[in-house]
DNA sequence: GCGTTATCGTACAAAATGTACGTTAAAATA
DNA sequence: TATTTTAACGTACATTTTGTACGATAACGC
C-alpha cells in the first residue's frame, strides 16, 4: 500500500463529486472538462495530471461505487454459490445497490453517457458468474458456461436498467424475486403458451 | 409518397456508405464529420444540410439496415404470434440478420460507438414484444407485461452481442435454439441446482 | 427550356482540447 | 522545525472540430 499525497486524494475526490453532480444536472455528454474543473474549483490543467479524459474519470468514479457491491457480492458467494437463497440474495444486493444510487445509475445505464458503462458492469457480472460456474464440471452443463453467464447477466441488467428508467415502480425485493423467477424458469410458466416446445 | 430529389438520395447514400466503411476501418468514436465527408467526396457543409451530427447519421443508417429485419419480423408475427415454432423463427431471423452484417453490428453493439445503438434496438424489440403480449389478457400473465418484454429483449440482445463479439463460435441456428430454450425455461433444467426455489 | 434547389467553394467565429512552464504553497521527511 | 519534494496554480498557445453563412455553379423536376 503506497502512500498517496493528501492533495491528490482531495483533488480526485473533488473531480469525482463534481462529475456526479454535473451528470445529474445536465447529463454526461454535455459536460466539458472545463465544466468539471469549474465545479470542482480547480484549474483545467490540473485535470490532466490525473485523468486522460472525461471517460477515464467516469470509469474511475464508477469503479469506486462499484467496489462496495463487489465486496458484498464476494462475501455472499463465499458461502454456497448456487443455492436458491444465495441467488435471491445476490439479485437483491444488486437491486438495492442500484436503488441507493439510482440517480447516478439511471443516467449511466441509460446510455445517456457516451461511454458504455453498462458494458463494463456486464463484464464484471459475467466474470463473477463464470467463476461460480467453474466449480461445476462442464459435462453437467447442458449449455456452454459462457452462454449461461451472458444470458444471466444480460437478463438481470436489462431488468435493472428498465426498473431504474421507469422510476422504480416495484420494490427491490419484488424485482429480485421476479428476476430470479424469470432467470431460473423462463417465461414458459408465466405465459399461456401452446406446449409445443422442442 | 413524396418525391425526393435524386441528388439528395445520392448524397445520403454516399454519407451512409462512407460512415460504414470508416466505422469498420477505425471505429465510430474516432471519426469526425470531416473524415466522413472526405470519404464520401462531399463538402463538409453539405453534411449539415442532411444531418445535425454524427449520431443522427448513424441512427438513420442503422434504421435503414434495421427495416429489413422489421419487415421480416412483422410478416412472421402476422401468422400466429406466440407459437413455439414462430418464436424459434423469430430468434433465427434476428441471428441471421446480425450474421449477415456482423462486421457492422459487432462494432455497433459492442459499444465501441459512443452512441448507444443497442438501446434503440432494445426499444424496438420491446415494442414488438409488448405488441405481441397485448393480445393476451393481462390477468393471464403472472408477471407485468413490461417486465416480460424487457427480460426477453435483454436476454436475446445479450446473447446476440456476445455471439458477435466472440466471433460467432456457433451457428445462427444453434444460437436461436439456445436462446429459445433459455428464455422459455431458464437455467433451472440446465444447471445441477438444489431444488429449493420459492 | 426554365425555374428551382442541392451542392460547391470558401470563409469565419466559437468552443474544446492537449500541452507547456515558471510560480506558489502544501505535504512528506528528516 | 527546517528542508526537500511535488501538487496545484496561473497563464499562454497551437490545434482541432464544430456550426454557420453566402454567393456561385450545376443538376434536377416539370
Amino acid at each position: 500500500m503506497e502512500k498517496i499525497d493528501r492533495r491528490v486524494l482531495r483533488t480526485r475526490a473533488l473531480l469525482r463529486d463534481a462529475l456526479i453532480a454535473l451528470i445529474l444536472e445536465r447529463g454526461y455528454d454535455e459536460l466539458t472538462i472545463q465544466d468539471i474543473t469549474n465545479k470542482a474549483d480547480l484549474r483545467r490543467a490540473t485535470f490532466y495530471l490525473h485523468y486522460r479524459d472525461k471517460e477515464e474519470l467516469l470509469l474511475a468514479t464508477l469503479a469506486e461505487s462499484f467496489n462496495t457491491l463487489v465486496r458484498e457480492m464476494e462475501s455472499l458467494i463465499g458461502s454456497d454459490a448456487l443455492a436458491g437463497k444465495t441467488q435471491l440474495a445476490a439479485f437483491l444486493i444488486t437491486f438495492r445497490h442500484a436503488e441507493a444510487q439510482h440517480r447516478l445509475y439511471s443516467v449511466i445505464l441509460n446510455g445517456q453517457s457516451g461511454v458504455v458503462v453498462a458494458q463494463h458492469i456486464r463484464e464484471y457480472l459475467v466474470r463473477l458468474l463464470l467463476g461460480a460456474l467453474h466449480n461445476t464440471p462442464p459435462e453437467q452443463l447442458a449449455l456452454p458456461a459462457e452462454v449461461l453467464a451472458q444470458y444471466i447477466a444480460g437478463a438481470e441488467l436489462a431488468l435493472l436498467t428498465w426498473w431504474l428508467n421507469a422510476g422504480m415502480p416495484y420494490s427491490a425485493q419484488q424485482m429480485a424475486e421476479m428476476t430470479q423467477r424469470l432467470i431460473l424458469h423462463g417465461v414458459a410458466d408465466v405465459l399461456p403458451l401452446p406446449k409445443n416446445t422442442p
